[in-house]
DNA sequence: CTCACTTGTGACTGCGCTGTCATGTCTGCG
DNA sequence: CGCAGACATGACAGCGCAGTCACAAGTGAG
């Protein structure tokens, strides 16, 4: 074969041997170095471990599990039904990546991490993967993915990264648009929002669609809330909604934010819906069973992944087609009863 | 090094040459069977895929990665927020297991599929694994997990499955007790149950710590009813206790049910707790914020995760040591308010 | 009946690493 | 001063597969 494989831009992956002559060792020394045996010298160890740096070289898992007849790795069985809701993404791309023969490389990153998503990124070219998909990915600045492999990026705008990104699209605008219109119709001059983490691309999709919603109509567009998720700061900023005593409608960026919303609101005496109306994003199992049921946007995660990783895959196996853009899903609104008419002044 | 590697039983692992042998062939013959080559007789073909079954044979993934330059595996990169609830448990392994110095396979199986856990396990030695994590799982019939490496089986009895297992507990029984017994506790005469779905093992514990609760105090168990986690199912058991009219205390066996039957006791006029209290389980983001705030027991999805981790790679480091077992972690009932004494008679 | 082409198969090689063994060089101790 | 042991490095083979090329046998057109 041709020595090509894992980097596809042209440029040939680094072998240890490479590093080995830059460092003036052995390939057996630069071994050595990166798995931590002992008897190396202090001053080898950092000529090899420059010369690596300056190459840009990454130990290939693969040799190295079949040299050693040890992978490094460990499988995880779980059971579909533990992830639902926002996780069911990751089911969904689970599916579609064994479908099209593929299998499944995780990482895990949380916000505020100091690795963040380039750190996650690293870590599965470590591994070894022909593709990348950064599931709803924040903003940390300009993320150099200056990776030779293809990327996905569900739920950011195609600029996100550098090269080979294809990027399917999430509707969130066009989603949080119709969550919005649907108070306005109900009545309500305006609708207040809470929003996500702005990091988030997924936030700012959500605001910049509700923003779009109120523009439209001419409609005055109250101060933003911002909560970060989480019911409990659902319930801060449906306190503050209270006091103000202004808003009759609120759109909030996820269910979770709206529970707590409810909740602050209840606490505080207004009734839902008839006082003040709610409106939540991602249709999560309980929206339809808490009081009152909620009306919130349905994500289409299954569709996402799907779609999401047919065009990852084409990018790897015919990396010169023409990606064929994905249709837009449907917007799916499920009015419940959280909504109703503003209260008559 | 001596060929052993994968197999730690001793047998050592059929390699492709060792097929063509017995069928015949050439390896590279059977490399083109298994790659699904052209110009294969149909003849061939079959004798080659005899004798791989015959031999057990699994093309080896770390060789064939080498070999092609190609993975056949996708990472992904997810933002820990968006797995909350018992989907956290997977990011408490992920980090784990990086911790531990290993990547991670994630395959998910669903419930009522037909390769069911045992087809997930498959799909994970075929990738190539030094250990394998079962997360939760259901009891599908005697399970052959007649595998050579480690085995981690989370909520589970140890006798799953046969060889080198280990097992890290949960206490869910201990859980249970707990939260029926904080309903006794507050007066009531007994406490109604509605399970979880019986094939699982998570809720076969749950079932006998609130058994175990009653008949301590030898109070009468009321029929059980049956759910399938679903917040649905929960609204389904709620209307038939409503109609029935005899309970005051339900134990549910998890957050989503529970939350499914307080809205239909609502609906059917009840009030929670005055009339009704309701205890649930796991303790999901959103319990602390719906009408009325859940009392529930909250899950240490990261400790079992961490706790478990530790067995696995001890047992596959040091093989021969003998496995400290874990101490059950504490257990952690969350009072909120859908508890309360039972209405006077 | 020949020639070009399709079909079916095997020999050989090398992917990039780790394990093993050999070969030093440097200590300290009797 | 000589020798055992610790320390430091390199040469070499081989892990199990897929790529490449060679080649034999069958097939149909001219």
């Amino acid at each position: 074969m041709t020595r090509a494989g894992v980097q596809g831009g042209g440029a040939v992956a680094p072998r240890a041997v490479d590093v080995a002559r830059l460092a003036g060792v052995s390939q057996k020394t630069v071994s050595r170095v990166f798995n931590g045996e002992r008897y190396v010298s202090e001053d080898v160890r950092r000529r090899v471990l420059g010369a690596a740096e300056e190459l840009g070289y990454r130990l290939n898992s693969a040799a190295r599990a079949l040299a050693s007849g040890r992978t490094r790795a460990i499988g995880v069985v779980t059971l579909g039904t533990a992830l639902y809701g926002p996780a069911s993404l990751l089911v969904g791309i689970e599916r579609a990546t064994r479908d099209a023969g593929y299998a499944l490389r995780v990482v895990n990153t949380l916000e505020g991490e100091p690795a963040g998503i380039a750190g996650a990124v690293e870590s599965l070219l470590d591994q070894g993967v022909d593709g990348i998909v950064v599931s709803e990915p924040i903003d940390e600045g300009p993320v150099a993915l200056g990776v030779d492999v293809p990327v996905l990026v569900l739920g950011a705008p195609a600029e996100f990264g550098a090269s080979r990104v294809v990027a399917a699209g999430v509707a969130a605008e066009a989603q949080a648009r119709a969550a919005t219109e649907h108070l306005l119709e109900l009545g309500h001059v305006t609708v207040h929002h809470l929003a996500g983490p702005q990091r988030w691309f997924a936030a700012r999709d959500r605001l910049t669609g509700w923003r779009a919603a109120l523009a439209d109509r001419d409609r005055r567009q109250p101060p933003v809330i911002e909560g970060d998720w989480s019911a409990a700061s659902g319930y801060a900023a449906g306190r503050e909604l209270a006091a103000d005593g202004e808003a009759t409608a609120v759109f909030a960026a996820n269910d979770d934010m709206a529970i707590g919303l409810i909740r602050a609101l209840t606490d505080a005496g207004l009734r839902v819906p008839e006082d003040v109306s709610v409106v939540g994003f991602d249709d999560i199992p309980v929206a339809a069973y808490v009081t009152p049921p909620l009306t919130t946007v349905r994500q289409q995660f299954d569709a996402m992944a799907r779609e999401g990783l047919r065009l990852l895959v084409q990018a790897i196996e015919k990396p010169d087609a023409e990606p064929v853009p994905a249709g837009d899903p449907p917007v799916d609104l499920v009015v419940r009863a959280s909504t109703a008419p503003p209260p008559a002044r």
